[in-house]
DNA sequence: TTACAAATGAGAATGATTAGCATTAGCAAC
DNA sequence: GTTGCTAATGCTAATCATTCTCATTTGTAA
């Protein structure tokens, strides 16, 4: 329930929708929801929120630091809770399974080959594409 | 001028557009170019052809090899000429600039990581999004 | 040259996301 | 507690990239 110290240590005013969004992504069913997901979950539980609404809460959040987000191959932006430590996703193009992983060697060389050809590396985001391995997989429809 | 028979052994049929397009990854001039680019720089040379046509050319391309697919980070997607070795790209946040890279270690370490998790990988992507040093930088607008 | 399937072009349709604007709700000062 | 003001919300319409539809045109093989 500090949801409401974070969002004013965010700088940003506690509001109904805020909270609710909020409250979704802390509550860790889901680590990663895009835009019509939160929007979808939110109507289920009887809480009425714009679209347009989850859309620029969704986007607060990621300025403010407090959501990180996705562009996973396709279309739709995916959020996700930051929770500090970086790390790449590895997605299931089967049954759409999203595992995240973190490696402090791909971290490093990465900066290096950036520096070495005149860059200094702002953000950087590695998606790693492939089938699960049954018979972990429930492929998707 | 052998884009005739690159078509040909791509299995698609030799077509003014498909040519056209072809012709104009292979000038060199841009590697990196979005469908709106694409259409753009036609126009300019005074050849006619439709957005719709730019963009199914450009897919077809794609399932046919000729040219792979990136999303950088925002909207629209990029192509460029596939010329077999796979690499990845730093991209400048400043003035758009993007360098290619290949790091050995990097894809090692990825493969590593999936099959540690119970994938077999299919495909990745990986975008640095950097500030070129100045003063290669030549600050957009 | 003919004939037919495949390709093209123009514009409508789609899907995700954003903008505009009237209405409502936090919140600080009475 | 009220009051009042600004920021936030919720519609709906707009935008932007991309795809679809379908009538017309173009390769190509016979």
């Amino acid at each position: 329930m500090n949801e409401l110290i974070q969002l004013k240590s965010a700088g940003l005013k506690s509001t109904l929708p805020r909270l609710k969004v909020l409250s979704l992504f802390e509550s860790g069913n889901d680590r990663h929801l895009s835009a019509e997901d939160v929007y979808r979950k939110l109507l289920a539980s009887g809480d009425d929120v714009g679209l347009a609404t989850v859309y620029r809460v969704l986007n607060q959040f990621e300025q403010a630091g407090l959501l990180v987000k996705h562009h996973f191959e396709g279309d739709k932006s995916v959020f996700e809770l930051n929770q500090g430590e970086h790390h790449d996703h590895i997605v299931c193009l089967q049954c759409g399974r999203v595992e995240e992983f973190y490696d402090a060697t791909i971290e490093l060389r990465q900066k290096k080959a950036a520096a070495e050809r005149g860059f200094a590396v702002h953000d950087h985001s590695l998606y790693i594409y492939a089938n699960c391995i049954k018979p972990k997989c429930q492929y998707k429809s």
